[in-house]
DNA sequence: ATTCTGACAGCAA
DNA sequence: TTTGCTGCCAGAA
């Protein structure tokens, strides 16, 4: 490896490692990420990480990944604003005035879940 | 090198 | 109660 870049240990790549891990109908929530990552005062990041995602190959489920109150804040970045919702629509989840539904009960925690 | 931003979260009034 | 303000961390200009 002769170059300096980014090792795939960065921050911004577990970002991405932990949001492939969101199980297929579920969300999270930005501080859990942050908190998985050790970081978790620093939750803005892991919204930072999935706004740059494009420079990541690898497809990110960004959609699972709301704040904690189950808003699509992240909505805008998508495509068209409706994007997001369709996504995590067409995965089981209803998702109504850009808030997800029963979201304490969809919620996947990281941290517990992959201990 | 310094400054500002950013898809949040917690706390104060 | 709701609304808004600050703090946090890391990267980009």
């Amino acid at each position: 490896m002769t170059g300096k870049k980014k090792n795939n240990n960065d921050f911004f790549s577990k970002v991405y490692d932990v949001t492939c891990l969101i199980p297929y109908g579920r969300v999270t929530s930005y501080g859990a990420i942050a908190r998985y990552l050790g970081t978790g005062r620093s939750a803005r990041m892991v919204g930072w990480a999935l706004n740059i995602c494009h420079n990541n190959p690898e497809f990110i489920p960004a959609h699972r990944v709301v704040n904690r109150k189950g808003l699509l804040t992240g909505k805008r970045h998508f495509g068209n604003s409706s994007t997001m919702q369709q996504l995590l629509e067409s995965e089981g989840l209803i998702v109504e005035d850009d808030c997800v539904l029963n979201f304490r009960e969809k919620f996947w925690d990281p941290s517990a879940e992959l201990q």
